[in-house]
DNA sequence: CTTGGTTTGTGAAACCTTTCACAAGGGCGG
DNA sequence: CCGCCCTTGTGAAAGGTTTCACAAACCAAG
């Protein structure tokens, strides 16, 4: 088992962990493979093998323990912690992101922010006071956090994302509109909406080809 | 050329586009496989084969012509048009995506806006009438809107997807932490942030992992 | 204890994506 | 016009992921 696993595995693995929770909610005490599969529209034999990647969970002819499954998961994705954030950016996103509680119920608490803008510093959004760029690396380094957000506009979001990892941060969560690359090591995850927006302008236009051509 | 186009693909292109537009901007004429391959991560064969995908655009010995290709790639991705949005949910993430002037400037213009809230409906957020969930199919018909946003709780999620889709919309973002599954042809994006917050958990524990055993 | 029904774990096969490597074509200097 | 250098377009190879299919294991009922 377990060589490199693929980010298709690990996303699979969250969806996974996701409804076993539910269904750990709801009382249920084993599950099967193909219960697993639904809802993250995978198969039965991809939820196998994506598991069997980390080990052997299941009993045969009876299915997964919820509990036994939920834990082991969570170990794996690192989930059995809770995991601290340093947001860069209080705009829109930014102040979105403070205000969604459903970050710090799953385990994600954002510790510290930042913002450039005068007008901002030194006030408090959602609870949490509003550093200045300046005190990036000590404000950091005091509150541990492991994870850094950039929200930031594009033209600066490579260079705060360098001064996150030199302040220490051991991944980044990016969402300015622009590909980062890893350095050191530190992970780099990118959600832009552009992207995903322009993925879809895509597919429409291509069903229009599609029927245009056949009608 | 052309069969099925990957998602992977797609995601490039749009990249590619984007580094072309800036060139354009800046005035250069031609731009080669390999310099348009940088900032996107991938190598000079892989946008090669991207493109060949979709025909022939390039000179050898030269390159590409940057005007060309610009907009030989907004025909391929849909984009030499603009798209009207239609945003259900004005909450924490719905707001931040109204304000967000980004999303305009590429061609995607909210047109539309419905919430639950009473105390929402009737007023305006960033210039947009805010309308009741009961005018979902009046509104969208009458505004044209080709794309439906999902900013609401995960709980409505999939029930609002359903009824995007009944109003005719043909395309979905979705930003609720939940799979849904394309129906009838239409296509489904989920931006997902406790998944990728998640994925870097896990790479991070991993990182632990191997260092840990390693030290 | 045995039988039958069920579900896992996993090699092998199928499928898909990326990389390699090179012939074909184009431009430029002389 | 010729020869050299450069870059595309693309089959073939390599690499990766998903699906298939089945033996092994477990439970329950008789």
């Amino acid at each position: 088992m377990s060589g490199r696993i693929s980010d298709s595995t690990v996303r699979r693995l969250s969806l996974y962990l996701r409804m076993l929770r539910d269904l750990e909610r709801v009382g249920a005490e084993f599950v099967s493979s193909s219960q697993l599969a639904e809802p993250s529209g995978a198969t039965s034999a991809q939820v196998r093998k994506d598991l069997s990647h980390f080990g052997s969970f299941g009993k045969r002819g009876r299915g997964y323990s919820v509990a036994g499954l939920v834990r082991a998961l969570e170990k794996i994705l690192g989930l059995s912690r809770s995991w601290r954030i340093a947001l860069v950016g209080v705009g829109k996103i930014g102040s979105a992101l403070l205000g969604y509680g459903g970050l710090a119920a799953r385990g994600f608490d954002v510790v510290a922010a930042f913002d450039v803008d005068d007008a901002k510093i030194g006030t408090r959004a959602h609870g949490l006071r509003i550093h200045p760029m300046t005190e990036l690396r000590p404000v950091i380094a005091e509150s541990g956090a492991e994870i850094g957000v950039v929200a930031t506009p594009t033209e600066v979001a490579a260079e705060i994302a360098a001064e996150l990892e030199r302040a220490g941060v051991g991944a980044i969560l990016n969402f300015a509109p622009i590909e980062l690359s890893e350095v050191n090591g530190v992970p780099i995850r990118t959600v832009d909406i552009v992207l995903e927006l322009e993925g879809l302008s895509y597919l429409m236009s291509e069903a229009g080809r599609r029927t245009g051509s056949d009608a």
